[in-house]
DNA sequence: TAGATTGTTAATCGATTAACAATC
DNA sequence: TAGATTGTTAATCGATTAACAATC
């Protein structure tokens, strides 16, 4: 924030940020992405709040923080808008990844097609059992975690995806860190404690359910009253 | 919300919740499990706020809205607070699962074991390729999709898992309202459309990854700046 | 009792929304 | 021009936080 302040060129207000607007950012992105792909050129902020399940005032206002990109009476241009929404997200530079943990899990998120479109790039997998060592994630090897350390020497890693047991989720982050993992993205349901300088995403897809699971409950109770 | 008040039972104050004290209630809970594994009896607002990210304060004031089940002075007992947790979440009673699409995120889905503590069991998976249908996920069978109407018909179904690729997503919803499905858990990256009686979740890999980059590229424009 | 921590109130903070002048 | 939709202001709404009396 500081810093591309000082350097003055573009503005991404970083931090000023409001959290709920972050979020809603790449739904409008997809939405846009959708209009591009059916040949739509123009997109209104009523269609990007749909998107987002949110008013049409509410996308105006989230797009206002990174600029102005609409044109009163007609809308927004989806190529326009998409273009600055994924330099904004920071989705323009290739990103390199690699996976800890080659269980079902870990081989899903390494073959998923749809990381790519966001420019992430997964090269290999990591795992402690020998067996794993000759197959493939499609082109990607699955390599044994000894060899972690030399990885990074030799590779640009800018984010470490976690998929191992949760037990061993602390000590992976830890061995991740120690190798020079600058951001990582946890999918067991166990918080690791970085230093501040490493980011950490959690993807606990248990309290997700749980948050399913509650509507679930309230639903019953609704019928069981009718 | 009206039935559990006209019942006059358990007091759920159902969608009385702030959607974020909704959000962190799984968090807590989580901590609290941790607490009783670790022979932890009493737990503070300060520990469950911290598993949360957010002040004691927060904790305090987010469970506030269930009840009183702390001791001033002393804390909160971990069991006692756990089971009201679990009965608000509705992660007391069994819930039975499918899930359709056999690739390589649903067999993950299928075997992942850390759903069972929710008391989320996923009984089977459907798919349209029949080269699959031999195949088991644990114990669990992959069946033609051509038998889901059959399935619901002679069993219960309260949660339906939609991992097929993203093109065929609203297509998979549909065929899941018609055979009765009531909850959807979505994870394509499409939005799906279903009449208001059924409740979806969507868990958009993509976007929450965008949140990650979009972390990453500030992180790089700060090392730049130094 | 002294020390600790809850539950709740009241103040603050921040996000959402409605409304409208400006613009196409 | 008439109709539409943006960007922004100001009002509303809701969530967070600090502080403290009550309680153990």
């Amino acid at each position: 924030m500081q810093s591309s302040a000082r350097r003055g060129e573009r503005p991404p207000k970083a931090a000023g940020l409001p959290g709920p607007t972050l979020a809603r950012l790449p739904f409008y992105y997809r939405r846009l992405l959708r209009a591009l792909d059916e040949g739509q050129e123009i997109v209104s902020s009523e269609d990007l709040g749909q998107a987002a399940g949110v008013p049409a005032a509410q996308a105006r206002k989230d797009l206002s923080y990174l600029g102005e990109f609409g044109r009163p009476g007609v809308g927004y241009d989806a190529e326009v808008l998409a273009d600055h929404l994924a330099d904004f997200l920071g989705l323009t530079r290739d990103r390199a990844a690699i996976v800890v943990g080659a269980g079902r899990l870990g081989m899903a998120l390494a073959a998923y097609t749809g990381f790519a479109r966001y420019g992430l790039h997964i090269e290999a997998l990591f795992d402690i059992d020998p067996s794993k060592f000759k197959q493939r994630v499609g082109s990607k090897p699955i390599l044994p975690m000894s060899s972690l350390g030399d990885w990074f020497q030799k590779h640009r890693v800018d984010l470490s995806i976690i998929a191992v047991p949760a037990f061993a989720a602390q000590a992976v982050a830890d061995r991740l860190v120690e190798a020079g993992a600058r951001a990582l993205w946890n999918f067991t349901p166990r918080e690791v404690q970085v230093p501040p300088h490493v980011y950490v995403q959690n993807e606990d897809l248990g309290t997700r359910l749980a948050i399913a699971l509650y509507h679930l409950r309230l639903r019953d109770e609704e019928e069981e009253a009718e």
